[in-house]
DNA sequence: TGTCCGCTTAAGGCTCGCTTAAGACAGCAC
DNA sequence: GTGCTGTCTTAAGCGAGCCTTAAGCGGACA
């Protein structure tokens, strides 16, 4: 799962970082509004943790230009102010979850897991490439109109690929996708499963670049 | 029927608890008004009964902001003042129905079963999903004409899968409908009724998502 | 041509969910 | 209260299929 932190101050950023990690999560870290609308717009995340009082653009207003744009990313805000008026101006503007700081780190991996959970059951876009059709909701995959049986390993890998389609994801990435940090496989499990996706699909669906990892040409 | 209790005594709300689960409500209880907004905004209930005294946010203006999202919930408003205009105030907010403290839960009980009664007169048709028709208001099932006999939780999480066909639900999920957030289950509870019910239609009615949920085929 | 990295295949282990049956529990009548 | 009835939960055993492992092979790069 990918998830992007926008959060300016350094320490907590790291803080934040080193506990997300080892949990499975590909954190993206930008310090600033700007960068995080950017990133938003331009690439996908699973979620969005967001600091309200950023430099150059403020939390409340980039959540605003996120939802105005039907930016449906589950957002979860962080703030240091606890009035009730700030809470509701962010529940209003589009969060899906509130934390005010200073907060315990198991709380918010606790918050975390929940609103995976709940975003789980909204209705996310169908990822489509070269007529494969993914569509979370169900887990099910087609491929000009045939569905296309996936194991659940096989599915993540796939969707984790297409969702960034034309760059390429590191061997070490993809395995954090599948089993996070915790054991890194010793096996070549990875490529046994990429075997299979190329097998159920045709073998050019997924690129080696040796050395490095895999990627899904751009469309 | 999940109910959602916003009430910030602790006797009160504790006793009004306990008088509703015997009546086969499932019902989660939260003490204050932003908690009860998350609550209503993120996750369904069938009810609300909502006491206008609260800390932190009004229980009026928590009122407000779930019409003004267009939350068709329906809401039944508990308040100590008995002024006309309170009263008024409420109707006017989208409250449902009124009642005056202090009340007698016998009371409290037959509003809610007009409340749903009369919210289940509106557009809550019976569903009908490959010839299993599913009647909320008389929780009958028949199936090509024939009387079927389900057990509550079963026609819950029957109706839960019927109403989202071609989705996956999570056990999360369909666990939190069961049971609300209190207890989760420690036990296979969730398979057996769900082995109950392949046995009383038949087993592909309901498709398994491993490690992820269960679901109903799009018709 | 040698070395390394990734591909391919098939076999086993192990996890998850299925199935069953029995016991706990609540509702109800007496 | 006591006993009866039907619902719900618990637990244990089992089996399918997912995932991993490992070994052999082939292609890429020096």
């Amino acid at each position: 799962m990918r998830i992007l932190l926008v959060e300016d101050d350094a320490s907590l950023g790291e803080g934040i970082l080193t506990s997300l990690k080892p949990e499975g999560y590909t954190v993206d870290w930008v310090r600033d509004g700007p960068s995080a609308l950017h990133a938003l717009t331009h690439e996908s995340f699973g979620l969005a943790v967001l600091d309200l009082g950023l430099p150059r653009l403020d939390g409340l207003e980039v959540l605003r230009q996120l939802r105005g744009a039907e930016n449906p990313t589950p957002v979860l805000v962080l703030t240091a102010r606890d009035s009730v008026t700030d809470r509701i101006a962010g529940l209003d503007a589009g969060a899906d979850d509130y934390l005010v700081k200073p907060f315990d780190v198991a709380e918010l991996k606790a918050r975390l897991r929940a609103l995976l959970r709940r975003s789980f059951n909204r209705p996310q876009p169908a990822l489509e490439y070269r007529g494969i059709t993914l569509d979370p909701a169900s887990q099910s995959v087609t491929w000009n109109g045939q569905t296309v049986s996936l194991q659940r390993k096989e599915f993540i890998l796939l969707h984790e690929l297409i969702a960034q389609p034309g760059r390429v994801l590191t061997r070490d990435k993809l395995q954090q996708v599948l089993y996070g940090w915790g054991e890194e496989a010793e096996s070549n499990v990875l490529e046994v499963h990429i075997h299979h996706l190329r097998k159920k699909f045709f073998p050019e669906l997924i690129r080696t670049v040796r050395g490095v990892g895999y990627l899904v040409d751009k469309a």
